[in-house]
This record gives C-alpha cells, sequence and structure tokens, in this order.
RNA sequence: GUGUCCGUAGCUCAGCUGGAUAGAGCAACGGCCUUCUAAGCCGUGGGUCGGGGGUUCGAAUCCCUUCGGGCACGCCA
C-alpha cells in the first residue's frame, strides 16, 4: 500500500505538471505550523530561481489546479510561497480503511526477501550479564524483528564467547580446587559423569577469581596464567577430557543464560560460538596465505586494509597473533566464512559497543578484500552507546561495582509490583505478572527510544514512571482501550469500515495512525527502533487527546459510537503491533 | 598526533534529505474527576540551538574555523 505522503506528493506534483512546472516540486511534508496546516508543499520556492518566476505565482498557478483534488479540502496559498493543505475528511477514512483490512496496516512486502543474519548479545559463557549485555539484547531483538516484520528472514544468533584463554582459566582453577576429578585424569578410559561438576553459581564465583589471579604480578599468577594457556592449548587440541569439561560448562552456563534472556523476552534462532569455528581457522588462514592476502608484520600474520580514499589511519587487520594463536579477528572471519556457507545470507547486522566500529570496519574489509563474502552481501555493525548512570559515568552498584542484569532487573520488578499493589485491586498473582510485563517496558523503552549510537543514562526511576515519555505510560495508554472494549461486550470489527472524523482530535489521531507504514519503513531503512518508540508516543498522545474529549460509551448515536470503538481497536492493535516489534507487551490491568 | 561522535530549556532528550514563530518529557506554577482507568487532559513560565565566519531568498540542519567533552587507534574482546 502506498505511503499517505507519497500518495499526497503525487497529487500535488500533478498540479504542478498541469500547470507547467515540473511534478518533483510537488513533494508535501507534514506541516511544521500546525496553527495554519496539516500538510504543506514549499515546492514553489523551490521552483522560483527554475522558472524565474515570483514563487508566489506559482503557488497561485499551483493552487487553482489543486482546488479540483479530492485529496484535500483546504488548499491555501501563503506568502513567499508555501502551499498549506489541509487533508479531506473522506480521503482520510478511505486510506484508514484500507490500512485496516491490509496485511500489516498497509506495510509493503518487499520486492525481494532477504536473509538477514542480526548477531547480538554476545555474552561470554560463565560470567554473568551485565548492564552492558543490555543493550546488545535490547536493540538487536528490536532489529531482528523490524527486519522480520518487513518480510525479511531473518536468524539471531548469539554469538558466544566460548573458547579462548577464558575457558582455560576456569579449567586450571578447576584442576586447582578437584584435582581428583576423572577429566584431568590422562588415563581414564572411561564415561565421564552426566552431571556438571560445578553449579552456575560456582562458575560464577570461579572465573573472576581466576582472571584476576591471573593478572596478579607474582610468581604465583604468571605461573597460573600459564597453566591457564596450557590448559587453553589442551582444550583447543581436543583432550578429551578437557573438551568433555568445557562441554559442562556451556551447558551449565547457557542454561542459565537461556533463562536470563527469557525474562528480557529475548530468543535466538542460533547459540553458536567461538568455538563452532575453531576447525574451519587453518583452512582460512592457509587460504589467506596462498592467495597472497596476508604477510608477517612484526612475527603477526596480517591483511592490508588500507584502502586510497582513506584520510585516517587504517591500521592492517591482524589474523594471527606472533605467537600463532588466534584471536577475536580470526574467529570472526571464520564465522563470516561459515555463515557464507551455511546461510548464504544477503546481509549480517552486528550489535556492539560502538568502540569496537574501527575493529568491525577493518574485519569487513578483511572479508571484503580476501572474498570472503559475496560482493553483494552488506555487513552492518551497530555500534551502540554506553549505559552510564546518574552521574553520567559508565552504570555502577552503589558500592562501585559491575550491577548484575538479573539484579538489576529483580529490583525493578520488585519496584514495580509495589507500586502497583498499592490501591488496586488485584490479586498478587496478577501483580506479579503486570510488574514483569511494566517494568521490561520500562527498561525497553527507556532503551529503545534513544538512538542506538548515543551514550544515555539509565533512570531507573525516570523509565519507570508512569507519567511523560515512558514505557508505562504507553502501556496504560492500551489498557484504557482494552477496558473500554472489555466494558462495551459487543463485536467490533474493524473490517466493517471506520468513519469520516467529526472532531479535530479524532482526525489528527486517524492522520497519526496513517504514518505506520512510512515509520516502520523508515524504523527498518535507519535500523532505527526509536523511530518506533516516537510514533507510538505520538500515538499515545494522539489518543489521550481524543479519548479526553470524546464520549465513547456514552454515545447515543449507535453508528457513531461503533465507529469510535473501532477506531480504538485500531489505535489498539497498532500500538501492541508495534511494541511486539520492540520486544515487550501490555498487561490487560494495571 | 590521526580519526570519529557529541555540544539544543535547570535536567533528560526530539528535531528526517535546509523552509514560516526551535519541540517533547521531567522539575516549577495554575486549571479539569457524582461521567469510559486523573497512571490522564488543558494551560503558564523557561532558549544568543557552544563561539565565529561562509553558502542561500531562507541555516539548529550544509561548508570552513575555533573552543569544550566522549571514544578508538596491530598481537584484549
Amino acid at each position: 500500500m502506498e505511503k499517505l505522503l507519497d500518495l499526497l506528493s503525487n497529487e500535488v506534483g500533478d498540479a504542478f505538471e498541469k500547470a507547467g512546472y515540473g511534478r518533483e516540486l510537488g513533494k508535501v511534508a507534514v506541516s511544521n505550523r500546525p496553527d495554519l496546516c496539516e500538510y504543506q508543499c514549499n515546492g514553489s520556492l523551490a521552483g522560483a530561481k527554475l522558472y524565474k518566476k515570483a514563487p508566489l505565482m506559482i503557488a497561485n498557478d499551483v493552487a487553482e489546479v489543486l482546488k479540483e483534488s479530492k485529496a484535500f479540502e483546504k488548499v491555501e496559498v501563503c506568502p513567499p510561497g508555501f502551499l498549506n493543505l489541509n487533508l479531506d475528511g473522506e480521503y482520510l477514512k478511505d486510506y484508514l480503511n484500507r490500512m485496516a483490512t491490509a496485511p500489516k496496516f498497509g506495510l509493503k512486502e518487499p520486492e525481494k526477501k532477504l536473509k538477514v543474519i542480526v548477531d547480538y548479545g554476545g555474552p561470554n559463557v560463565a560470567k554473568p550479564l551485565h548492564v552492558g549485555h543490555l543493550r546488545s539484547a535490547v536493540i538487536g531483538e528490536s532489529v531482528k524483528r523490524i527486519v522480520r516484520f518487513m518480510g525479511h528472514e531473518a536468524i539471531g544468533d548469539i554469538h558466544l564467547g566460548d573458547w579462548g584463554l577464558q575457558m582455560g582459566l576456569i579449567i586450571a582453577e578447576l584442576k586447582l580446587r578437584k584435582p581428583e576429578l576423572p577429566y584431568f585424569d590422562d588415563n581414564f578410559e572411561g564415561d565421564y559423569p552426566e552431571e556438571a561438576p560445578f553449579t552456575i553459581s560456582e562458575l560464577e564465583e570461579i572465573y573472576p577469581f581466576a582472571s584476576k589471579k591471573s593478572k596478579e604480578d607474582t610468581e604465583e599468577g604468571h605461573a597460573f596464567k600459564e597453566e591457564a594457556m596450557n590448559c587453553t592449548f589442551r582444550l583447543q587440541s581436543g583432550v578429551r577430557g578437557y573438551r568433555a569439561l568445557w562441554k559442562h560448562i556451556l551447558k551449565v552456563s547457557v542454561t542459565d543464560l537461556k533463562r536470563n534472556y527469557d525474562n528480557l523476552n529475548v530468543s535466538f534462532d542460533l547459540w553458536k560460538g567461538e568455538s563452532d569455528v575453531h576447525d574451519i581457522i587453518p583452512g582460512m588462514v592457509k587460504y589467506m596465505k596462498d592467495n597472497g592476502y596476508a604477510y608477517l608484520s612484526d612475527g603477526a600474520l596480517v591483511v592490508d586494509v588500507k584502502e586510497d580514499t582513506d584520510t585516517k589511519e587504517m591500521p592492517p587487520c591482524m589474523i594471527l597473533k606472533s605467537d600463532g594463536a588466534s584471536l577475536y579477528n580470526t574467529t570472526d572471519l571464520a564465522t563470516i566464512m561459515d555463515r557464507m556457507e551455511k546461510y548464504h545470507p544477503d546481509r549480517m547486522i552486528y550489535l556492539t559497543d560502538k568502540r569496537q566500529s574501527l575493529y568491525f570496519e577493518q574485519v569487513f574489509r578483511c572479508a571484503r578484500k580476501t572474498k570472503l563474502v559475496d560482493e553483494d552481501t552488506d555487513l552492518i555493525h551497530i555500534g551502540f552507546g554506553t549505559v552510564n548512570g546518574k552521574d553520567g559515568t559508565a552504570f555502577k552498584t552503589r558500592d562501585g561495582g559491575v550491577q548484575r542484569l538479573e539484579y538489576l532487573i529483580r529490583d525493578i520488578n520488585d519496584e514495580m509490583f509495589k507500586k502497583i499493589s498499592e490501591g488496586r485491586e488485584m490479586s498478587e498473582e496478577e501483580a506479579k505478572n503486570t510488574a514483569k510485563l511494566v517494568s521490561l517496558a520500562a527498561i525497553k523503552y527507556g532503551d529503545l527510544s534513544n538512538q542506538p549510537s548515543k551514550d544515555y543514562i539509565f533512570d531507573i526511576e525516570r523509565f519507570s514512571s508512569f507519567e511523560g515519555d515512558t514505557g508505562p505510560y504507553l502501556l496504560y495508554t492500551v489498557v484504557r482501550i482494552k477496558s473500554i472494549l472489555k466494558k462495551y461486550a459487543g463485536e467490533v470489527d474493524i473490517a466493517k469500515g471506520l468513519h469520516k472524523s467529526e472532531s479535530e482530535s479524532e482526525k489528527k489521531l486517524g492522520m497519526q495512525l496513517a504514518t505506520f507504514n512510512a515509520m516502520m519503513e523508515g524504523a527498518y531503512e535507519e535500523l532505527a527502533p526509536n523511530r518506533i518508540c516516537a510514533y507510538m508516543y505520538d500515538l499515545a498522545n494522539a489518543f489521550n487527546a481524543f479519548y479526553h474529549e470524546t464520549k465513547i460509551l456514552s454515545e447515543e448515536n449507535e453508528e457513531k459510537k461503533v465507529g469510535y470503538l473501532r477506531l480504538l481497536k485500531l489505535v489498539q492493535e497498532v500500538m501492541e503491533c508495534c511494541m511486539d516489534v520492540l520486544g515487550f507487551s501490555a498487561p490487560e490491568k494495571m
């Protein structure tokens, strides 16, 4: 379905053409002077120079033709040459009726259905999630859903950090603590136990402990680090006991991660990790060497990724460290290669902290230069900003530690539960579930309503406030609608048609609804969930203004009442659709 | 040093490819509930869009310059 602004631009473009000017001048935009008109076209001003004619004259010529148009109920010319337009109510009604019955509210299906891999989450095994993981999960999940809603195929991949030194550290520490375990006995030939020799809590304690120890500048520290590297090597070489132990670590950790991501309404199609490409790295390295892409520099194997047009320094992309070991780049490149072979995606979208943007530029250039990706496969990095505390520096707990995501969410849930239980008639169970939904909306909307690339201040009080531009306010708006529809026991069938708006607030609400498809396209093109947030907020405001001045259920004219109810239903459906794309949802009551 | 992002109301932020009087939310103040959820609505106050040049009929927006801040810059991920 065509976007409303395109239809209107087309209409005005026709008028320009009929009046003897170029139709491209007919571009219509939402008015920035709502006191004067609903839409405006500034083409006459641009055309003045082109036709060496006063803009006012051009505007008058066009306005004369436009008076015939059925799209506008008002066409005015304003000095020095603005065309001020008001939409015709009948025209809007028709548009909304088509939108209401069209699949996905009139969003166009893509000409070509793309296969898109969204790489987000990126947690490390054996390490609890912290606030830093929130953005990747929340934005990534939404990006995946946007891509999917647009009609493309989206595959979400968590990209676990499950390989390398961090694993060696854990194994080395376990070896010290429980040397009697069969995994460390090279002569052991039986079956290893099914049960992991540790719990998730133990694992989460072991990793930071071991990591800290390995960094100590003492004899013990150095020896431990060496042992950890040795363990890493043994694991990567495929020593049976080490692999078995590693599988335990992975399993225990993934179970816990799934639970945490479930709580965030985040889910992945693929739980792949760095370990999955371990076996294909030697082949890839050989390929890069054989084809002359990679060469030794200061002992390390690198690929030049400088381009003639660069104005900045562009260090080469490192493939192997000087000790021959692989690194982050190696696994990322191998992952790209692996994905090309297995899935042939048209796009890969990565979500990480924006501090990694130079790094990803190097990797992408390297992948392209070495032809690991096809020419027409896009590689996109969305670098997001830091989550800061109220003081503007990185978010921390009260005592200055790293805030664990699970506890943070639990605290917000508890607060919300208290707030909701106060003065509301709700069973404890219902209040708990409602609190969960509301706090998730608070957190996600608080994050997603910002531009991804910008740092933002994580202000729990502000996000979970029920007033203003917040998640809870949007939920509240939907709950209000649901409540009215429930009270009206009858059937509300949008397909039977909306009515022509009678009041200004009703018309404004309709016009806001009508921009849905354009908004969603924009959100997809820019990969910007914040566009959806802004749309919802505007829609909620338009609805509340309408709601305030319109008696709906007590409307005596039955036909009018039904028209209102259908409009409400459409608002509800559009709101809930947006929420779903953002990854949260509204309760029945709050 | 090189590159990159940012600087808009007291605070947190919108302002798309340049268009008329720069917008929201919070905070402050004043109205509106015997009526569909007042978790709402309506209104008031608050700004040299960091500074200076330039392009243009027209600049928060584009270009240059300057100040202030964040971040990154081969063997971490």
